[in-house]
RNA sequence: GGAGGGAUGCCCGAGCGGUUAAAGGGGACGGACUGUAAAUCCGUUGGCUACGCCUACGUUGGUUCAAAUCCAACUCCCUCCA
């Protein structure tokens, strides 16, 4: 299957990254014969990335690995327009204030899948408002307006849905494919970057780009996409119940993150350990072939490998501990999330429901009742059988917390104080 | 600027004066079965101090005992014409 000259092609296609390249010979080449400056462009619509982003991030940690310099542009610029690819409607306008908080946020991220700093091999970091901001509308109209064609650009897939559905694609949505294009066409100037990587809904912008610079530059640029994530369900990637899955420990704990990858289906354990762990190819085919329950095992490897990823290992094995206790002995573990609540209330005798919403585990009281109606709701693993029952000081544990359960999977302790 | 069509719950989409907290589907959550998987089956899916009350069918007013349903104005969207 190695069929490339380039240890980057190569990892990428063993580990099942490539949907589709402009030009693999071109690309196949230059990664051989050199150092290839590559960039993934980041919305800042979110004050975190979500897993969806992980695998372009780690395209860009693997483009690194393999001796070549990573971009990462934060959409500082683009993101006050809003990229219309395969959205069905325009999204509400950020305010200026809130992409900077987001952009800092998702700088965060960054640190811990990349190494930075000034070296001919180190990662950059740069913001696309540095350049976007300063354009003159004319004088980017005539050197580079002129080369985009309206007719061109209404037959690309990505704004297909819009008009399909006879929603609206206002021309400020329009512009973002000429400025993701002029993107690519900046970094070439400033950096030689030649490369732009990102998922395959970024095939039309990403064209755009490689044809501007073709017209205005007479530079020879390569796209190179990532299959779109699917789970084998045909579930969204990086979604779950409570939202998306964050990257940042702040939006999202560790714990949870761990989780997250625990509970992947069995058929995308194999996809999931070649994207998103850098275990070597043999162990993830040894993982891969277990079967049934033995799978499991893969997916706790997974879920630590992708963890330490981007919490740490520290905190992966933290992760990992809490639910071998919670899950395979249904022993309490002291770590798992956990909601602190003043001893006054639990005197005086805490409602169940109250409980519930407390901890974050409802979404209301009719919620919470709902949920002991259809016994999902247990207390120190008693389903709760009604609904005005209140807790107090004797369903304290030893430790001096209450364990609140949703399901089977979700535990928050209560913890008085 | 002119003519016509449209806006319904997380999403799609019925309803077109009272029996509508709003059919159906999707999604999501819970239960059963399992392996903290998938598939399948069952249940739930506005809030509350709960046999009652409040809030909700783009916005604001109006008609009516009664409005998501009728009327008016407004906002936004779509199509065709200029």
């Amino acid at each position: 299957m190695s069929s490339y000259k380039s240890d980057f092609l190569n990892v990428m296609e063993e580990r099942g990254f490539i949907a589709q390249c402009s030009d693999f010979e071109a690309l196949d080449k230059q990664l051989s014969d050199g150092t290839v400056t590559g960039y993934i462009g980041f919305d800042c619509t979110a004050p975190s990335l979500h897993a969806g982003s992980l695998i372009q991030i780690m395209m860009l940690r693997w483009l690194q690995k393999t001796g070549h310099r990573p971009i990462a542009l934060m959409g500082g610029g683009t993101t006050r327009i809003g990229d219309p690819s395969f959205k069905d409607e325009a999204r509400p306008l950020l305010t200026d204030e809130m992409i900077e908080q987001n952009l800092a946020g998702i700088r965060s991220v960054f640190d811990r899948f990349l190494s930075f700093g000034d070296g001919p091999k180190d990662a950059i970091m740069v913001n696309n408002r540095d350049w976007l901001d300063e354009l003159q509308y004319i004088e980017f109209l005539r050197d580079y307006g002129r080369h985009f064609s309206v007719n061109r650009m209404l037959s690309f897939d990505s704004v297909k849905l819009r008009l399909d559905r006879e929603q609206s694609l206002s021309f400020l949505e329009f512009n973002y494919m000429i400025l993701q294009a002029y993107d690519f066409v900046e970094l070439n100037k400033r950096f030689g970057c030649a490369l732009q990587m990102g998922g395959s809904d970024q095939w039309g912008n990403i064209v755009n780009g490689i044809e501007l610079g073709r017209r205005a530059e007479g530079a020879s640029l390569i796209g190179l996409t990532t299959n779109l994530l699917t789970t084998s369900s045909g579930g969204k990637m990086g979604k779950t119940a409570n939202g998306a899955v964050w990257v940042n420990a702040d939006m999202l704990s560790p714990y949870d993150y761990w989780q997250y990858w625990r509970n992947t289906e069995d058929a995308d354990v194999g996809k999931f350990l070649r994207l998103f762990t850098e275990l070597p190819m043999d162990e993830v085919a040894r993982l891969e072939a277990l079967e049934g329950a033995e799978l499991n095992d893969a997916k706790k490897v997974l879920a630590t490998e992708a963890t330490a990823m981007a919490h740490g290992r520290a905190e992966a094995e933290k992760a990992a501990e809490t639910a071998r206790v919670a899950f395979e002995q249904g022993a309490i573990s002291a770590d798992l999330p956990t909601v602190e609540v003043p001893m006054a209330d639990l005197t005086a005798g805490f409602g169940v429901l109250n409980a519930f919403v407390t901890a974050g585990l409802c979404a209301s009281n009719g919620d919470a009742r709902r949920q002991i109606k259809g016994g999902g709701a247990r207390v120190n693993d008693v389903a709760v059988a009604d609904e005005r029952a209140t807790l107090s000081k004797s369903d304290m544990t030893s430790d001096g917390v209450i364990k609140l359960s949703l399901g089977k999977k979700k535990h928050v302790l209560l913890k008085g104080v």
